[in-house]
DNA sequence: ACAAATATGTGATATTAATCACAAAAAAAG
DNA sequence: CTTTTTTTGTGATTAATATCACATATTTGT
């Protein structure tokens, strides 16, 4: 009974945290990824994944939060997005030209998979199911970050702060109570602010009412404000 | 004979301007697309593709040069990238939510084709190498943009306009003398800056030798310059 | 528990680039 | 070939936010 459990954690079939696009393959299929695929953990704050280097295996974030960011030396650091767990890191970068554009923290203790590219890359090629399932996420990630990035360039820093708020809530915890994953700095570096404008324009929500801010948590009050301060710019 | 001419222009196997992706597409699955799809003309600026439309076609870009841009009525138009010949558009759109996201103008006449969406889709599930390139577009148009993005932000106007330049004497036009296909008002929109910054800084280049300018006509006189003003923000 | 290191908050100042208000030039229309 | 419209260039002004320079908390390590 015991090494029934022990297997049960180690087979992609019956994985908890399987991926959608995983989902839609046979057995076969999956059996083949089980082998070519391994588990590891990581704590918070170390890095997953470095830009630059070359991909040798697609990671699969299992559980945890990490942040997707760029930082080159000399210039500040700038995070591109948070990234959940159920996610596939840097799929561009492997399908682009393999060489690895984003680097990845993470941000809670994380539970990853490291998958084979070369059986990867095979499963693309001879299911199409699968294919179809990464072309969506990949897509689906591409709109939301350029989005992001689209509409950050017509704001103002308090419409920035504001979208910061919106999207801990709205995307990354699903409710108007939690507590940041992140320090001021990064903050700032993921809505491309100062972190001294950032925690200024936080104080200035927390007195006028709108959030209840204590260290890194924070509880949305007027939900209708912060909307229309994000709307605004 | 004439009529094997007309034959070759209008079947995908004998088309000059075939994608990248439709090449490896077997004879049979070709024809398919031949009877699925639709050549159509379009004259400079005119719009080939509104945001917010649903995408019922495919559009594939034959010939000439086009704009993918975002414009919300109050909010200023943001270029996001000048799309060349040989370029699927909208094609995140179309795995994201099928809702079209981007809107394109025609900067020249443009020949497009239009393709039957579930014919494409029902192709990239039957054929994974046809998928793999769509993948690997769509990631490296991804890239691109995302790339220009993060560095724009972290750039002055100077950098802005330089890289600009840039951009279309690699990019688009991959020489050193060109002609901008796009007003000052859109080369603002396209790099975030207002119209007059952007004015502002050409005239500059131009008084400091580094390109000439005479109109919309750009040549670069001193490259080298030039990239380390885009490098150094 | 204490010291050191790190993160956060705050005022003053400087800088950048947007905005405004036109003038001039170029392109389009008649 | 004019007239009208659109695009482009230019100076003055304003507004926004980064930067600097610290003070104060908070966290981490011993």
């Amino acid at each position: 009974m015991f090494t029934e459990v022990i297997k049960k954690d180690n087979t992609c079939h019956d994985c908890k945290d399987i991926s959608c696009a995983a989902a839609v393959l046979n057995i076969k299929q999956l059996g083949l990824v089980t082998s070519n695929s391994q588990e590891s953990f990581l704590k918070k704050g170390e890095v997953i994944l470095h830009e630059g280097s070359l991909t040798s295996h697609i990671i699969y974030l299992k559980t945890g939060l990490a942040k997707e960011y760029i930082k080159r030396s000399g210039e500040k650091e700038q995070i591109l997005q948070i990234v959940k767990k159920h996610t596939y890191l840097g799929l561009p970068s492997l399908f682009g030209d393999r060489i690895n554009h984003y680097s990845y923290a993470a941000l809670e203790d994380c539970k990853i998979c490291y998958i084979d590219i070369n059986m990867f890359n095979s499963l693309i090629r001879e299911n199409g199911n699968f294919a179809y399932e990464i072309l969506i996420s990949t897509s689906r990630d591409s709109l939301n970050n350029i989005n992001r990035f689209l509409h950050r360039s017509q704001k103002k820093v308090y419409g920035r702060v504001a979208d910061a708020i919106l999207y801990f809530s709205k995307i990354i915890y699903e409710g108007d109570k939690f507590s940041l994953p992140i320090s001021r700095q990064e903050l700032a570096d993921l809505i491309g602010v100062s972190r001294e404008s950032a925690t200024r324009v936080l104080i200035k929500f927390k007195s006028e009412g709108i959030i209840s801010l204590k260290g890194r948590s924070i509880t949305i009050v007027n939900m209708d404000l912060l909307e229309q301060i994000s709307q605004k710019g």
